[in-house]
DNA sequence: AATGAATGAGCCTTCATTCAT
DNA sequence: TATGAATGAAGGCTCATTCAT
C-alpha cells in the first residue's frame, strides 16, 4: 500500500506526483519543466515518461486525485439521512478538510485546468459538474422542506458557496492562525446564516 | 483614464490589448503566442514590440487596467459617509459591476497572475492588498459599531466575501439568465444575512 | 529569379533544400537532423521552421519538385503527335535526363517516400500514378497499332521499363564513364528491342 | 534451412525476425521501435537483447538471410554447364522466385540498407557486388560466344536487368493476377529479346 | 511606425540500451 | 533465459525577441 497513510511515497510515480505538485503550486504548470521535475525527484526523463504519457497526463492525474476524493466525500454526505442543513454542513466541512490533504492539488486544479488537453478536460469537467449539482440538490431540498429561504436562487447561491470555499486555495495556510476545522466552522456559520429561514435558525444548528 | 481621452479605440495599442485579452481568456496566457496576437490584430511583430516591451508587460497592463479601476471604485465607497452595511453594499455592487466591463481582464487576472515577472508582480500585489484591506476595514468598522456580528473573524469573513464574488469570473455570463445587477443584489443579500446582527437586520436594509 | 539557371540559390529556402538534399542522399532522411541541416546552411532552427512547417514538409517539397518535373515532361511526350515507339523514346530519354538535374531528389524519393506523412503521401502518390499510367497508355497504343508485340502484358512490361530506368538512381554517376544521353540511348535500344515486332524493327528506329 | 539445427521456427529469435520483418516492411525500419517488436512478439526488451546485440544487428540479419540465399542460387546457375541464355534465364527465374519467399526481406533490404552500420554494411556490400558480377560475367560470356548482341555495354545492360527485376519489390503481390513464374517468364522474354542476336533468337529459346 | 525574416535557448518527447531481479 | 523499470543522449519543434529595411 504505497504511501497515502504512511505519507512515504516510495515508488517513483508517487514521488513524481508529489514533487511536481509542489513545483506546480509554486511556479505554475508552465513555470516548471519536465527536466526540473526529474532533477528534483532524482530520476530521469525516461523515468518520467515510463510512468506518464505526457506532462499533460501528469496534470490530469493531479486533477483527478483531488476531484475524485472530494466527489466521494460529497456523495457520502448526500447519501446520509440528514437534514439539508446537516448535509450542507457535512459537504462544506469535508470540502474544507481536503485543503489540508490536497491544498497543492487544488491550487493547481484551479490555476491550470484550462490547459488540460481536451481528452482529459472532458473527464474532469464531468466530475466537476457532478459536484456542483450535488450542492444544488441540497439547496433545492432545503427550500422544498422550508428550512432554507424560499427566495434563494439555487444556482447563484450554490456558486456563491462554492466560490467562498474554493477561494481559500488562495489564502489558506496549513500553519496559519486558525485550524482548518475552525475555518470550516466559520464557513458553515456564514453560509447557514445566509440560507436558513429565521424559523429554522432557532431549531437547527 | 488611460487612452479614453483620445477616444480612439482603434489605435494599435488598444487593439492589441483587446485582442489578446479575449485570446488569453479563451486559451490562457501560455496558449496564445505573440504571433497569434499580431495576426489576429492585423499587425506585425514589430508593431507589437513597438508598444510593449514584452509579452509579459502586456499581461501586466491587462492586470493593471482592471485592478486600478476596481480599487478606485472601492475607495469612493469607503470615502462616502455611510453606514458599514451601505459601504459593504456599495463595494460589492461596484465590484460585481466590473464583471460587465472587465470580465476578460478578471479571468486573465486570476488565471495568470502567477506568471507575472517579479517587477510587475510587486506592483500588482500592492494594489490587491489595498483592496483587501479596505474590505477588512469595513467589516471591522461594522463590528465596532455593533451592526455586524461581533463573533465574525475579520479576515476570514473578508476572504469569504471576496471569494464569493471573485468566483463569479468562473461562471458569470453577460447574456445569462440574470443581469449583473440582480446577481449583485443576491450577493449583497447573502452577505448581509451573514454579517448583520439580528438587531441590525431590522433597521438596516 | 532566385537561382535555377544561375545555380546560385541565394534565398534561405532554396539553400535549405539544396543542402538537405545532399545530406539526405548521403546519410538518409533519418540520418540527418534538422540541427545538422541548419549548421551546414549557416542558419538556425528558427530559420528552418520559418520556411518549413516540419522536417516532413521538407521531404515532401523535395519529392514534389522532382515528380512534378518528370510528370510535365512525360505529358509533353504524350501530347506529341508521334508513333508509340517515338513517344516511348521521348519518355525514356526525358526521364533519364532528369537524373542529371535531379539525381539527389530521386534518390531521396525512392529511399524515403515511405516516411512521408499521410497528407503529403497522398499528393505524391497521385502524381506517381499518373506517370505510370502514361507509360501504360503508350504501350497499349503501340500494341493496338501493331508496332509493339501483341503478347506483351501492358502492366508488367510497363513496370519493367520503369524499374530498369528508376534503378539507375542506385548507380548513375554524373561523372561516370558514359554520359546521361548515351545511357538513355542504351535504355531505349534495350526497351525497343523488347517491345517492337520484328516487322516494326525494320521500319521504326 | 533457416531453423539452424533446432529446426524450430517457433523459437524466439526466428519469431523476432519474422515479426520485425513485417513491421519494417509496412512502417520502415525507423517507423518501428524495439518496444513495438517485442510487444508484437509477446516477449520483452530483455528477450530481444538476449538474441541481438542491437536493433542494427537485426537489420543486418534480415539483409543477410536474403542476400545469402539469392547469391547461392545464382552461383548454382553459373556453375551449371549451360548456354549464356540458359544461365541468364536460370538466374532471372531463381531471382524472381525469391520474391515469393523473401519479399519482405527484399523490401527492407532496398529501403533501409543505407542505415546499416559500417561493420554490417561492408559484409552486405561484398555479397551484392558478387551477385552483380555474376550477371556481368554471363553477359560477357554471351557476347564472346556471339549469342548476345556485341554492341551491348556489359555493365549498363546488367544494371538494367537488375533494375527491371529488383523493381518488382515495389509492385509484386503474392496474390496478384499473375503467378511469380509467369512474371519470371515475362522478364526472361523481355530480357532475351533485348540481348540475343537475331541469329541466336532462332536457335535459342 | 511598421515589417517579417531570422535567432537560439529551451521545451517536450522518443527510444535504443542497460541491469537488478 | 527473461523481465521491464530506469537511463539519458538526442531529436523535432516552439516562440519570445531582435533588427535590418
Amino acid at each position: 500500500m504505497h504511501g497515502r497513510g504512511s505519507g512515504c511515497p516510495t515508488d517513483l510515480k508517487e514521488r513524481i506526483i508529489e514533487t511536481s505538485l509542489h513545483l506546480f503550486e509554486e511556479y505554475g504548470y508552465h513555470g516548471v519543466t519536465v527536466n526540473t521535475i526529474v532533477k528534483e525527484c532524482g530520476t530521469s526523463k525516461g523515468g518520467f515518461y515510463h510512468h506518464f504519457q505526457s506532462k499533460d497526463e501528469l496534470l490530469f492525474v493531479i486533477h483527478d486525485v483531488f476531484i475524485t476524493y472530494v466527489l466521494t466525500k460529497a456523495q457520502e454526505a448526500i447519501a446520509a439521512s440528514a437534514s439539508p442543513a446537516k448535509k450542507m454542513k457535512m459537504i462544506i466541512k469535508s470540502f474544507v478538510k481536503v485543503f489540508d490533504l490536497y491544498k497543492p492539488h487544488i491550487s493547481v486544479f484551479y490555476q491550470e485546468s484550462m490547459y488540460l488537453k481536451p481528452q482529459y478536460e472532458a473527464a474532469i469537467r464531468r466530475k466537476r459538474k457532478s459536484y456542483k449539482e450535488m450542492i444544488f440538490a441540497v439547496i433545492q431540498e432545503g427550500k422544498e422542506l422550508g428550512v432554507f429561504r424560499p427566495e434563494l436562487p439555487v444556482e447563484i447561491t450554490g456558486m456563491s458557496i462554492l466560490g467562498m470555499v474554493n477561494w481559500s486555495y488562495k489564502w489558506y495556510k496549513k500553519d496559519g492562525e486558525k485550524t482548518i476545522d475552525e475555518i470550516g466552522d466559520i464557513f458553515v456559520d456564514l453560509i447557514l446564516q445566509s440560507l436558513l429561514t429565521d424559523q429554522a435558525k432557532k431549531t437547527e444548528q
